[in-house]
DNA sequence: CTGGTCTCTGGCACTTAGTGCCGATATTTG
DNA sequence: CAAATATCGGCACTAAGTGCCAGAGACCAG
């Protein structure tokens, strides 16, 4: 058989492409637990015991891709010349990127991961594990030793958000305007995250800043804006 | 063997806790890996089958306690009178005595989750766990059909809140002011979450809106209030 | 071309988690 | 007491995951 020259540092290969959708397509057929790695050795033409060295277990298969993206997510934050908040979101854009770019993958895996609690709990623990990059890089860039409170609620909240869009993408993928949708949710825990951080960030000169009112929807326009006026007026 | 009338939905058999016990103290001596089945079968004076028939796998056995006390919670959270966001926060608060009120398991399991990335997906299986039981709660009470953003925002800085004082706690048991610090902690986000749920508590007549602005910090007043109004215009 | 090292691969055997089945033994019910 | 029922322990079996080794190909030095 093709040998190509690879290795490298985590590197895809192309040939784990083809075998994570030879795989989800098995699993879809057969069901999960019905597929045996035996089965999915053979009809990519490996044999059993490449298989587990390449992947570490069924479940590894299932989520190679995603490891990958996550590497580059970390990759991408380290490299970010953003502000962390912003990095943070970029990096959440890209991980959204990762799922509508692939629904062969994305779409038949949430059907699988929904009907058994063991993938379940693996996709969870993916996107714990961005949730902890997400506050290590907030933490690491604004300059503190382990994430702060804030820090660990801005990034928990970036997740959800993140979540919160994607599982409609997922319910129906056809629908379309996500990016509109993705856009304007992180639009609005992008100012609950500068609000909460505020005056944390690195080099925070023009920075931006941000207004949260909260206010009863009955008022009166004028009222509120006095408010706002009150509320944007120079601090000490 | 001594035989004691029990069966009920799920309920506690104290011959859990035994059980429980005597794994984690197999799995700290020998390794969680090196610990098999059989022998932790041996140490409780039951068969393999009967542990393999109480306990659905082997990690199953390390967070036992963790799944009665998320079935307690639950239903505390039904039954609770308290406002939502109340109640989610109270919630949390078990979850944290369950915690610190348990030591003898929850210390060392620690340890052995941070060793063991199967352990450690476990662990914040649990979690995601409970945070979409917030969710629930909160969309429930607040009659939504599925959460809201704000919903999902909010259970997951619950949740973080609460595992950023619980790690602290995980990492050095002995250190006292746990509950000052929990419940210092968790005012802040409580009043993070009435921020962004406000005016969706149970019957929400006179509903509260939310205006978030995000602005270069050098715009001039004059010129931000003018967008405000701008926002801030009766919509069709 | 030849011998040596290094790496990737596949085959084989083995351990162990987890399950189905069945007979024995309480436990409850009439 | 007898019958129905649930629980327990033993046995055998499947399949995931691992260690070991031997063979094939790549690369290098002589």
């Amino acid at each position: 058989m093709d040998s190509m020259g690879e290795q490298g540092a985590g590197q895809v290969k192309g040939e784990t492409r083809a075998v994570v959708l030879a795989a989800v397509r098995l699993f879809t057929e057969a069901g999960y637990e019905a597929t045996t790695m035996a089965e999915i050795a053979e009809a990519t033409g490996m044999s059993r015991r490449s298989l587990f060295r390449r992947f570490r277990s069924k479940e590894d298969i299932l989520f190679a891709e995603h490891d990958e993206l996550f590497e580059t997510v970390v990759r991408y934050m380290e490299a970010s010349p953003e502000t962390p908040v912003d990095t943070v979101v970029s990096a959440a854009r890209l991980v959204f990127q990762g799922y509508v770019g692939a629904p062969e993958i994305t779409v038949p895996r949430y059907r699988l991961v929904r009907a058994h609690p063991r993938l379940r709990d693996r996709e969870v623990a993916m996107t714990a594990r961005y949730q902890a990059a997400f506050s290590r890089h907030l933490a690491r860039r604004t300059g503190e030793g382990r994430p702060s409170l804030e820090v660990e609620v801005v990034a928990a909240a970036v997740i959800a958000a993140h979540n919160h869009v994607l599982r409609g993408w997922l319910r129906d993928p056809a629908e379309g305007a996500v990016w509109e949708r993705f856009g304007e949710t992180m639009d609005r825990v992008h100012a609950l995250a500068g609000s909460l951080l505020e005056g944390a960030e690195a080099g925070n000169e023009g920075a931006e800043r941000v207004l949260v009112a909260v206010y009863p929807s009955g008022v009166e326009r004028t009222e509120l804006l006095r408010r706002v006026a009150d509320a944007v007026a120079p601090p000490s």
